[in-house]
Parts: structure tokens; C-alpha cells; sequence
DNA sequence: CTCATTGATAAGCAATGCTTATTTTACCAT
DNA sequence: ATGGTAAAATAAGCATTGCTTATCAATGAG
């Protein structure tokens, strides 16, 4: 069973005439009389009755040609769609993306891309980056943005956002009188920082120039929730180190100092992707993300 | 687009393996394989990744399938459901009759087809014989059951009624008391009769046989049902002629007498239908009409 | 590093389906 | 009646399609 034969049945049953269904088919008319008698022999049924000249559509044909004009309608659709979802119009993207994204990339490239691509079934999950690998490379995401975990894999990566770290004090602290703060300094107090796994990526930044510099991170309290942490900071229990959009939130009782030290890590968020190319959705939406070039970490500074 | 491709596609998308798809297919791996990339071709569009030894679905694959299989499903219904209907057990079958069929012929018919062929949709519509005839040969009804009006027409029919008059008289009329009565007799009442056309095949029934015996017929009153009819007889305003199967109604007041005249004309029904084959159901429902021979009347009156 | 697995490609051949030409059938006007 | 005409079926030839077998290329496992 065939498309053309199809069309060529429901034609003739809106036609109900060999020779212009023939012609609105493109085909000749014994090629159509072929066709019709082809499918009638194949179902073992007659569809047309050609009696006198005049051609009637049988009640058996009434009831196969309902069903043949759904299928044909399916099959369009099939081919509309396809073409649709292979230029990034319709389907699904599945997003991934850890906390720290969610504060200014990513809200600001998915409403974006939501205006030009209303149809895409957009999926947000925010969980942490090793996760995040997981589930890219076992394709249950599309694109993830996280943070720049070394990884030797078959994935695709850019650097979409880079901005500097501050520290976060309690107002009435004696540093936070300064302009800004040295990591000598904040060393010695104990750090309020983000729980377990979460903090992976912060540890690894800042570890070795704590250590370069003589000291050890001081771990003064875990929390799970940033507005904890900052309430922990206002309260005098110690300090934290954020990356610079989340002085965005506003709280009370804290206050945030630029970092003095020269060569202060920056904190970088990274698009992570298949290389294949499985969903053509995923680079329409790297297309909203905003494009930063990877250069060293002083000359980057320069730019906050 | 050819089912042989849909399904090469929906085969693959589940087994994920060009050699076990050609397998369930009953083709070989190249063909496949080719198959595949014709549609890809085609369409312009990436339905299965095969890097790196081990296939994948695309988004855009996903799409495609999902309207695929749905277009499979719709053919696979036209096909199954064309045979059923070629079988006479789905579709749909409009029946048209003449009142006097309901009293007993069609009520029959219609129940016992009806639980042999409970999916097809029975449509029955009440008319008289002028009427049938023409939505019979405008393709609006399958079968009529009327009577045998004379038509050279390209329909066939089939006789599957045949009772003798009755004489409907009021129970204290003289000519009530004998156990059956004579035209003759009858000739000088004023008769009750159904209105205008609906009392044509009476007419042309009982007219000649009144002239041959030197007599009109005498309308006293026209009406329109046939209760009216029998209220009116017993009330004394005159007489009716009915065929036999209408006494299964009993009305106080009026009696019913066997014709005494030899030769008198029977109340024929007949099955009509189009000759050519253009509703299967037609033949199913024929073969629960009653068959009764075409003989001459006398010999069939012999049988009531 | 070799071998096995798997999909793509190539070449040949059979079958399908189109085209043109012709026949059949029925309707219609003379 | 009867020949003409319109329309669908049938026939014959040919081009295309799509299958098969054989082979190649790539990748991953032992």
C-alpha cells in the first residue's frame, strides 16, 4: 500500500471520473484504471462501481476511503512535522543546568528563545554538573550548563558566562569597612559554603590559592539554600565567597567586597552538548547563549 | 511514501538494528538500509544516527514515528475494516418500507438480521412505493419493501409477503353475522380508505374487480392511520378492506371477514433493490426476508 | 594487533508500474 | 436503427525502482 494509491482513490472518489483524476494525479489514465483495479484485487474488494459509464463509490469504498484519507493526512503530517523538528521549530529540548546558571544565563536565554520558538516543549531539571554529564551522555539532556568539570568525552563545550567572585561579610564586620578584601585576610575566618557535592567546583578554585597563599579553607557551617547563607553571613557567623550575580538578591546585614587578590579564580558557566547531531533544537537554543571567549583569567578581569 | 518504508522505520526504531529489522522485515540488510536513506533522502531529514556502531532515534526521528505509526495504524483499519464491510458486517444499510411492511414482514426481518449483524448501522425509513422507488434508484436506500408497482427499471426484487384481503365491518352490521362476505355485497357500503396516494395499489387492486361486478367503489371517508380507520368502521360509518396480518390489532367494535369472492387480489409485498453490488449488506439482509413463490393467486390462496 | 560485527556501497537482475496504442462498451444524436 | 463519441479496460513495450548477492569500511573486543 501505497501514498499514490491512496491519493489516487480518494482523487477518483471526489472526481468520480478515470480521466480527470488522472490528469489532477499527473498520470495517464490507464496507469490510474491500473492503480485502482491493483488495489481492489490486492483487498479482495471493489471500491468503484463502473457500471454505465458512471462511476459510484461502493459502500465498502465509502468506509476504506474514511480511513485512507486519515492515513494520508497522518503521513503529511508525519513529513510536516518532521521538516518542522529538523529546523528546530517542534520537538522537545530537555535542558540541564546547575543553580548558579539560573541566577542570569539562563533565564534571560530561555525567555528568549521561547519568544522565537514558542512550539519547542522546553524541559528544565536543575541538579549539579557531574549529574548533569550523566544524563547529557545517557541523552536524557540536550544541552546542560554548568560548571567547566574536566571531562575527556565526546561532548561539546562553550564558555557562556565568566564573571568574578566576591565576598560576602556582615556589615558591621571590620573588613567590610574596606573597598574591597585580600583572601589573606578571610582566610582566618570560618567560610560559610554551599553543602557536600555542591561546593565541588568552589573547592577546587579556590583550595590551591588558599594553600598557595598558607592557609586552609575553614569550614564554618554547610547549608543547602543561598538565602540561608546569607543569613548565616548577616548573623555574623562567617563569611562566603560568590560569584558576583548574586549580589543581584538583596538582603540585609550583608555586605559584598571585590576581591583584592590579582589572579582572584573567576567563576565560569560552560554549555555542554552532544556532538551529534540529534536534536537540531540544541543549536538554535546555543544560539541564545551568550558567546565568551575563553581567555586567561587577568585579562577577563579587566572587563568587571 | 509506501507502507513498506513507514514501517522499515517503526520496525527499526524499536529493534535499533539494521540486521534484525531487515530479519522481521523478510528482506536483507542492504535493502534496509537503502530503504532507510530513500526516506532520509527524501525528506531532507536525519532519522537515525549510526555513529559509532550503535543506532539512535533523533528528536526529529521521534517525531516522524510517532505520526507514523499512527498512519500504519489508519491504513491497517482502511484494509480491515474494507474486508468487514465486504463481508456485510460493518458499514451502513438504509432500509425503506411501505407502513403495511411493519405489521409483521420487516419488524421480523429487522431483528433477526440485527443480532447476526449487530455492527452495521441500520438505517429505516417509513414512505410510500412512488417514493421508495426514487430513493432507491438515487442511491438514498439499499432496499425497499413496498408493493409490486410496475416499473421497467434496472432493480430487482423479490416477493416476501403474500395474505388475502379482509373485509373490516362493525361487529352489529347484518352482513357481520355471516362468517365471510361477498364484494357484491360490500360494493353499496361506503368504504374507508386511506388518504390519496397511500391508497393507490387498493385502488388499483380492488378497481377493476368492482367494475367486473358493476360497481364503484364508494369512498365514504378518507384518513390517514389506520387507527382512525378501524374507530371509524365501528363506529357505522362504513366498511374497509385490509389485508389480513392488520386484525393481529384488536379493536372493540368491528369484525373481520374472509373475502368470499374467488379470485380476489392478494396484498403482495416485495423486496427491492439495485442490481448492481455497490452495498454488500444487501444480500445478508435479502436472505432474511421471507422467499414466497411467485404463483398465480388462486393457488397461493389456497395456502391461508 | 587481529578478528568479528555491523552498516554502507556496488553491480546485476527481476519486477513493478508507467506510457502509448488499441479495444470494448454504452450512450446519444441523427 | 445506426454510426459516432466518450470513457474505461486491456495489451505491449520500456524505463525505473528496488531487491539480491558480493564487497568494503569502520569500530570495538579479545
Amino acid at each position: 500500500m501505497d501514498q499514490a494509491q491512496l491519493k489516487a482513490i480518494v482523487v477518483l472518489s471526489e472526481e468520480l471520473h478515470f480521466g480527470r483524476t488522472a490528469q489532477r494525479l499527473g498520470i495517464t489514465q490507464p496507469a490510474l484504471s491500473q492503480k485502482v483495479s491493483k488495489v481492489e484485487n490486492e483487498l479482495g474488494v471493489i471500491l468503484f462501481t463502473r457500471a454505465h459509464r458512471r462511476i459510484a463509490v461502493t459502500e465498502v469504498g465509502r468506509i476504506f476511503i474514511a480511513h485512507a484519507r486519515s492515513a494520508l493526512i497522518e503521513m503529511e503530517t508525519a513529513v510536516r512535522m518532521a521538516q518542522k523538528a529538523s529546523a528546530g521549530q517542534v520537538g522537545q529540548l530537555h535542558l540541564g543546568f546547575v543553580e548558579n546558571a539560573s541566577f542570569d544565563v539562563l533565564p534571560k536565554a530561555v525567555s528568549a528563545y521561547r519568544r522565537r520558538f514558542p512550539e519547542v516543549d522546553l524541559r528544565l531539571s536543575e541538579m549539579i554538573s557531574a549529574e548533569l554529564l550523566e544524563k547529557l551522555l545517557a541523552g536524557r539532556l540536550d544541552i546542560a550548563l554548568m560548571r567547566p568539570i574536566k571531562t575527556e568525552l565526546e561532548l561539546k563545550r562553550r564558555l557562556v558566562h565568566q564573571e568574578p567572585y566576591v565576598a560576602v561579610l556582615p556589615v558591621d564586620h571590620p573588613l567590610a569597612a574596606a573597598s574591597s578584601v585580600r583572601i589573606e585576610d578571610l582566610a582566618k575566618l570560618p567560610m560559610i559554603i554551599a553543602a557536600g557535592a555542591k561546593a565541588t567546583y568552589l573547592r577546587e578554585q579556590f583550595g590551591p590559592l588558599f594553600a598557595r597563599l598558607g592557609h586552609d579553607i575553614v569550614v564554618g557551617q554547610e547549608v543547602n539554600q543561598l538565602p540561608a547563607m546569607l543569613s548565616l553571613v548577616s548573623s555574623g557567623i562567617g563569611y562566603a565567597l560568590l560569584p558576583k550575580s548574586v549580589t543581584n538578591i538583596n538582603v540585609p546585614g550583608v555586605t559584598y567586597l571585590p576581591l583584592a587578590t590579582p589572579n582572584a579564580p573567576q567563576a565560569e558557566l560552560v554549555a555542554v552538548w552532544r556532538g551529534d547531531e540529534t536534536n537540531p533544537a540544541i543549536k538554535y537554543f546555543l544560539s541564545f547563549l551568550p558567546r565568551v571567549d575563553e581567555t586567561p583569567w587577568e585579562v577577563a578581569s579587566r572587563s568587571h
